[in-house]
DNA sequence: GCCAACGTTGGC
DNA sequence: GCCAACGTTGGC
C-alpha cells in the first residue's frame, strides 16, 4: 500500500470529556487526544496514522453514543502530557519523560454532522464490519476502511 | 447499577 | 511464561 494512501480511523471520545461542540470551540478547533491508555491504541496513533486522516468522532460512554462530526488527523505523534502530570487521572507513574510511553495526535474538526446513533449503525448492513460494532470490542481508536467510511458519509448525507 | 468482554498485573 | 485475579470499558 502506497505510504500516500489515505486511511480512516474512529476514534471514541467521551461527551462529558470533550464533545463534538468542545471540539468545535477549541483553539483552531483542534484538540490533543489526551488519556489513551491502551498500547494498541496508542500504536495506532504513533505509527499508523498519517496527517491528514479521515476521523470519525464518536461519542461513547452517553445517552446517546453515536458518529457526532467528522475530523482529521491534524500533526505528528509527540508525548501525552498527562502522562507526566500527578494531578491527571491520566497520570501514569511508570513513564519516564525521555522514555515517553504514551503519544497522541492532534485531531481537527472537518464538521460536525447529525448523530449517526450506535443504534441506526447496528441496523446498518454496510456498516456491519465496523470494529467499534464487533462484540466485546473496547479499542476506543479502531480502523475504518475506505467502504466503511464511504457508507457512513453516505448515511450523513455528506461527501 | 449490571455485567460481559478483555487487557493488565503479579505471584509463581 | 502461565494464568487467576483484578480493573476497566461501555452499552443497556
Amino acid at each position: 500500500m502506497p505510504q500516500e494512501q489515505q486511511q480512516y480511523w474512529l476514534m471514541k471520545s467521551e461527551p462529558d470529556e470533550c464533545s463534538i461542540d468542545d471540539l468545535a470551540a477549541a483553539p483552531g478547533q483542534t484538540v490533543p487526544w489526551t488519556g489513551v491508555r491502551n498500547y494498541q491504541a496508542r500504536n495506532f496513533m504513533r505509527d499508523a496514522m498519517r496527517i491528514g486522516d479521515g476521523v470519525l468522532f464518536y461519542h461513547s460512554s452517553c445517552p446517546q453514543p453515536g458518529i457526532a462530526g467528522l475530523a482529521e488527523v491534524a500533526g505528528p505523534p509527540y508525548p501525552d502530557p498527562t502522562q507526566f502530570d500527578p494531578a491527571s487521572p491520566y497520570h501514569d507513574p511508570k513513564s519516564r519523560p525521555e522514555a515517553p510511553r504514551w503519544l497522541l495526535r492532534d485531531v481537527k474538526l472537518v464538521r460536525k454532522t447529525r448523530l449517526l446513533s450506535l443504534k441506526e449503525m447496528r441496523a446498518r448492513p454496510e456498516l456491519a464490519t465496523m470494529r467499534v460494532l464487533q462484540p466485546g470490542n473496547r479499542l476506543s481508536i479502531t480502523p475504518v476502511t475506505p467502504e466503511e467510511w464511504r457508507a457512513v458519509l453516505a448515511l450523513l448525507e455528506v461527501s
